[in-house]
DNA sequence: GTTCCGCATGAATCGATAG
DNA sequence: ACTATCGATTCATGCGGAA
């Protein structure tokens, strides 16, 4: 039995990444701070500075990724004095300049977002998941994230409550109980573009990151057992986490010594379980 | 009564604005031809030329619009040689040059989207709905869309404690009328920037309509009852036969002369039928 | 042992107030 | 004038405690 590699490596991305080999890695995804966001822990980016204190880390990640790896960019601007920033569309295109292909964008449609009301817009409830490519031919398994109903009847589903499928009905018109009925009479069923995952509302105490089903989707996607994944923000360990639970090796790198114990923490409680899963199981 | 005036125009959008008055319009929404898309009704416009094809209409758009109007843009790049094309980028950077504020983008969630299975992509199951403002100040009318949610009611209800009732049973002291009426306000939930509608399957001549409750929508929530509709391109008539049903002024203008046919005629049927409700209801 | 209820809390945004 | 901070708004979620 080959073994699972989980790296959580502390430090500067940029710096770090210069110590990774290149055309090594299949999957990156990642959610990089926002700009003018979490100013307590990663002292926050101003807009106008975004995309050139980007640039460096994607000319990292473009080196390390291999030719038929994938790129997956988790990113919204902010609103700001009643206008959208426009510092992630001049990033998508310095990312283009840089030699990557913007091969898609899909969009997080986040189920419950933040509350609020103002009088100019509504709420905020969707997020870019972009993704870059460095050739046209990258690995995509495509049929590794169909819908077996079986799957989505114990999982999701099971997750909402009455009150939600009922509302989601009455709002969408088709809604769910339409869709569902779809699903009943076919066994698989391709995703499309947009996806959706429910935020994480955690009581923990460290900031929100993004929930496991995001990048599990992606690793699903984009990569197969003993692939290399990477995170260069990690945040508290999400993703090598789910990388490690799906047999992919992964490496996170995380600038806040906290998060990166955490992380650590998170990894080896899991090898602690399969450790013990494989001795009960011989 | 006052009279609902719907006007179809023939002719090139960048010549035929040039009539119209300045700051009389109080919202454009319009889906134009997409890059090389519609290539035999509109001669299809290469990407690398869509911006400077756009700007000179959008300089008309801007004169037009009231300072408390809202400019609605349905668009999405095409997927082209396994890349996304970056011309709507570019374009909502350039529109911003020009002087229009970005003020949102609009997720439609297209929940029955165009079939197919490629290599690299799932079904593409959005577009973009780009809100661009000429001032911070514009008319909005949020309450108008806001979702009533039937059966949600009762979880709601049931969600509301014994004593809140009571209380509000004993302040209100006229008793059960105004709690219903409290409970009824409550039952409405905004909206999120992210829409669904349907799309049209229809068999008509008119290759990209967009479905009557994408125009009905932002007619509500950005324009009241005698205000002034736009649509630069018309297509079918889509966004006048709507705007005529919900008593707004509206003026549409088309190039290809047998769709100008086709709204007219919407245009007309209409007419007809309120006329002959007026007479029918004296 | 279930189920239910109350409550804190988020990658939010605006406007006002303070330095 | 320009930035920094605060209060108000709002709602899905998950947890803990209670019935």
């Amino acid at each position: 039995m080959q073994e699972i590699q989980t790296k959580i490596l502390l430090g500067d991305n940029k710096e770090v990444l210069r110590q990774l080999g290149e055309n090594s890695i299949d999957l990156i995804v990642t959610s990089p701070p926002y700009a003018d966001r979490r100013k307590q822990t990663y002292g926050g980016v101003k807009p106008e500075k975004y995309v050139e204190w980007f640039l460096p880390i994607g000319q990292q990640l473009l080196r390390v990724l291999k030719p038929t790896g994938t790129f997956i960019l988790n990113i919204k601007e902010k609103a700001e004095k009643r206008e959208r920033s426009s510092y992630v569309l001049e990033l998508i295109l310095a990312l283009r300049n840089q030699g990557w292909l913007w091969t898609e964008e899909f969009i997080w449609h986040k189920k419950n977002c933040y509350p609020g009301k103002w009088p100019n817009r509504f709420r905020d409830a969707w997020e870019r998941l972009l993704q870059f490519n460095k050739a046209k031919n990258f690995a995509m398994y495509q049929e590794d994230v169909m819908v077996p109903i079986g799957d989505w009847a114990n999982g999701r589903l099971r997750n909402l409550s009455a009150i939600d499928k009922v509302r989601d009905n009455s709002k969408s018109g088709s809604g769910f109980g339409k869709n569902i009925s779809n699903w009943l009479n076919r066994d698989k069923v391709y995703p499309t573009n947009v996806v959706q995952f429910a935020t994480v509302c955690n009581n923990k105490n460290h900031s929100a990151v993004f929930p496991e089903e995001l990048p599990e989707w992606f690793i699903k996607l984009f990569t197969k057992k003993y692939d290399w994944v990477l995170d260069p923000f990690l945040g508290s360990g999400t993703t090598t986490e789910v990388a490690q639970r799906m047999e992919r090796n992964s490496i996170g790198i995380e600038i806040v010594p906290e998060y990166v114990e955490m992380a650590k923490a998170k990894v080896m409680q899991k090898e602690q379980s399969l450790f013990h899963h494989n001795r009960v199981s011989i």
